[in-house]
DNA sequence: AATGAATGAGTTTTCATTCAT
DNA sequence: AATGAATGAAAACTCATTCAT
């Protein structure tokens, strides 16, 4: 066990989160019963209260994770000051690696983070949006503005497609598939940048 | 029971169906708790045995008269014989004008098919998903054939962003928003076509 | 049902409360199970939950309608301006017609009145010793002070005597005894006046 | 294993029981948690289990360990043949002496003594009850044949009357506090006399 | 048509206890 | 002696559903 390594309590818990999230993904949060995740982690579903506190926290674990792990990436790419189109394709390009990391986490907010944030205990989910929205439509509004992008478009309804566009294939992405995430981003931005881009 | 007089008791359904489909895309099916819609429609949970036999009844009635409604349009759609572009335009626009009338049924389809499809009592909802793919499947090979749309890219990718970017947005539209369903299929279809049609 | 007669739903509250405190009295309130609870009033656990929202607000609206009525009893006597005797006399009287009223209530408090004002939840259980112990060190006080009662004892420590003689009678009456609890009150009354009157 | 130098595991268990004690006094017996236990003690819940069978084994031990003590104390009193006054002055003391050295211990008996005693791990704390009342009963008859104690009082209700006042005191004291045990029992043993004590 | 009161199966959660290390 | 990770039984609670009125 070098200086390296998580403590075995770490690996734990996280082979039982990403095989709760996989269950959450695949069923629904609220069709899921603590006994089916047990299952799947084969132990009793009693036994899952050791590592966390409640169904409710192993789903914030779950969504607090993936949340963390994307705006670390899309503080990285805003950061560093690249033109609007190249700005939308590593947005495009990273949220796909995310969603090839974080597969069933992305399917899972996608679904239910809207009604989930009207609860106090995932409240700070409402947070994400707003920022997401800002991100995007910062950089849309930027390739509008130096005439990269479309100006004949609702930037708004434009936001929407991408983000949509983008974070929807969580649901039906599947790791090892015909398509790496890498093939596949690289042709939604093909068709995404031919979509808005000004003809000339 | 008149063609011009509908029985009242067929009103009261309707708006507790909508009611229900109302609730239901707003928490999520299962989340939902009878209760919760007996109260937003002003009656008790017992009270709405007397007009469903069950929570699921309910659920199957509304996603059954969307998808009917839906194959209709569809079929008239694709039984019209236009050419692939215009097939595609159809398509879209009708996607939009169902979401504009039948909202949250899209929504909770969005959401609760997949898994929902995996018990008996809702297999036929599995159905769709083929017939889905192979109309807009088929229009897209016709329009690559035909040259009008661009050969370099997946076609079932193309399919997929081409549907998850329509009916994604039954999550987000609401009627009577800055925009109608009319100027949003034509700004949606604007940038898709845009997208994946060949230049020339 | 004449305008006297409460609502149904409030005397099947009251039937249930009744039967919840002799049962938390009786066995301790950890100690009893929801199910018990149910036994005894002829339903299923479950069935509860339809009057009570959680087995704690059963035994906050038990503890509560007691303290109310207590107060409402004690606030009458104190305000009557008798002499420290007729006061000690007209206290003791009224706790004892508690214990006949509210035996199971008052026996609950008791016992656990001390480690639930440590819940949030219960915390307003704690706002009735301070007052309790206010009403009664007085009325010792003023009769030390008018030497009706002797001067040699720690008036705390008499409190203290006094108020633990009376209350934990609860934990053994039961209407219908050899002794009504009017006779008990009197003579308790008469040794404890005994006890701490000045000879003379 | 000298009977100076008690063997260390003795001693723990000791410390152990103490604090397990002192938590089951404060909290209610079924409310404490194993868990809770093993906190106050420094150790996991599972290390308990090296030193006792079980949590009813812990609570049997205080139990037993403080009724040993405390008959050892009541049959030397008894034994000793004092007159009625003495013997009662006597037993009042040695009760303070055992609430001084016993505080939580006696603090449980008295709460939960009654229901415990309803499972047959615990009947044999049912056989105190009798032996007690015998004790005190005899004494205060014996006074009133003796004409030192009042006859126009049920002396039943005067053994209640004495034994609750004595005992409850362990719910409120505190070793260290203002008075000593001994100063308190002199009080209540002051009042106790005074209020059945025949005038003359 | 709707109500009020229940049912009963299932869910999340708790917790004393065990046991290999 | 003590830990960490489990077990398993039972607890509180939820909720779709039923039914007499």
């Amino acid at each position: 066990m070098s200086a390296i390594a998580p403590n075995p309590n770490a690996e734990r818990r996280a082979e039982l989160l990403a095989t709760a999230a996989r269950v959450f993904a695949e069923q629904g949060y609220n069709a899921t019963t603590v006994r089916r995740i047990a299952d799947a982690a084969g132990m009793l579903a009693g036994s899952l209260y050791y590592h966390f506190d409640s169904k409710e926290a192993m789903l914030d674990e779950i969504l607090t994770a993936f949340l963390d792990e994307l705006w670390a990436c899309y503080d990285t790419v805003l950061a560093a000051g690249l033109g609007p189109r190249d700005t939308l394709g590593a947005l495009v390009t990273q949220s796909f690696r995310q969603i090839d990391r974080h597969g069933p986490a992305v399917a899972i907010y996608q679904k239910e983070s809207k009604h989930l944030s009207a609860q106090p205990r995932f409240a700070h989910l409402a947070g994400s949006q707003p920022k997401f929205e800002h991100a995007w439509l910062r950089t849309l509004e930027r390739g509008v503005a130096e005439r990269d992008f479309r100006a004949d478009l609702d930037v708004r309804l434009v936001y929407r497609f991408v983000r949509d566009t983008v974070w929807v294939a969580a649901s039906w992405y599947r790791p090892g598939g015909v398509h790496s995430a890498q093939e596949i981003a690289r042709q939604y931005l093909s068709m995404v940048l031919a979509g808005i881009t000004t003809r000339g």
